[in-house]
DNA sequence: TGAATATCCATTGACGCCCATAAAAACCCA
DNA sequence: TGGGTTTTTATGGGCGTCAATGGATATTCA
């Protein structure tokens, strides 16, 4: 399977249609963001990929209107996200102690390396050459949703992570418990 | 078997009734989301397939108008949700350790494999070809109620396991003690 | 002025949305 | 309690729209 067109409407739609993305929600900002299923779309000669549409729906609305990228330390694949994660994420790193080693690290890590990609009129954008690399991406490219954030693969690579993924999963008997809604 | 109307209720009978079938209650959000019973509906040449309308009103209200759907890891089966539930899971996953092994493992397993079905006007949802697959479904698919969520078989698939299922937990001899209504 | 980047336009096929039908189930009323 | 009526559901199909993609054109900066 591939790139399949457009499809499912990302979290914004209780309401069908009218064009607005992903509207709505809550009075406080907190818009629902989730990222979810695999999305493969093709790289062109000019390095432009598709946003699936489902993934801007969930970005709609934030300030900056296209993504930020960066790469993966663990694996070759590119992190993804909104810009509005990028902001809670230096909250979190701002709490590490100061001039700690982990600190510093995360910080030129990510930071440093982050990447900020806006959208085309065609909800596309462009992959930076040193990120292509890093995972390895040539002629497609695989978003893949993981919640509040995604990442970005070669297809194949991600194919074979993922079996692997399942297998220490099971393996692990790795187990979540889920949170009640109000707690 | 075919056409008869809708339904068909099997299991534990007694029939919902006029729309509720997982009401909800509650003011501060957080509907009770309640599956019941067995449905099979057909699958017709573009794919599609009715969600039962108690299922439907279970769902009713959520911030996205459709199912989340992915492979069962264990059965040739499709698990099915509300978006809320997701939205449950990745706060849940949100709360371990950033960038950690089981993290990654348990996005991509979970939120990568996980597909929006938006309802159509009439309560209908396509069942993407991989999933369809995975469960072996071609015409017919039995929509299993298991409480919070269903599931989606080959009709006769699910009776086999069904049978299965009920041989082990008399060998077992299963129980279940009943959660106090505030415990 | 040339190369790199950003806008805009065109194509096509999948999917969202609408309308129509039949048969249940729910409802009403005598 | 039974029959007739109304309201939902499940199901088929047609058609318009939008998303993904390719390429051309305008704009910017070295």
């Amino acid at each position: 399977m591939h790139s399949q067109r457009g499809t499912v409407p990302a979290i914004g739609g209780g309401t069908p249609r009218k064009g607005e993305a992903g509207e709505h929600s809550s009075v406080l900002g907190a818009k629902v963001v989730l990222f979810l299923s695999t999305f493969i779309n093709k790289v062109d000669r000019k390095g432009r990929v598709s946003v699936p549409a489902p993934f801007r729906a969930a970005l709609a609305g934030q300030v900056f209107n296209g993504i930020v990228a960066f790469r993966s330390y663990r694996q070759p694949a590119i992190e993804g996200c909104g810009i509005d994660r990028m902001a809670r994420l230096s909250d979190s790193i701002d709490e590490l102690e100061l001039f700690s080693e982990a600190r510093d690290d995360l910080a030129s890590t990510i930071f440093a390396d982050a990447h900020q990609l806006p959208f085309d009129g065609e909800g596309r954008i462009i992959l930076p050459p040193l990120l292509a690399e890093h995972a390895g991406i040539t002629e497609m490219a695989a978003f893949i949703g993981r919640g509040a954030t995604f990442q970005i693969w070669e297809p194949d690579a991600f194919a074979t992570h993922q079996q692997e993924a399942r297998a220490r999963t099971r393996a692990h008997g790795a187990t979540l418990r889920l949170r009640r809604p109000d707690e």
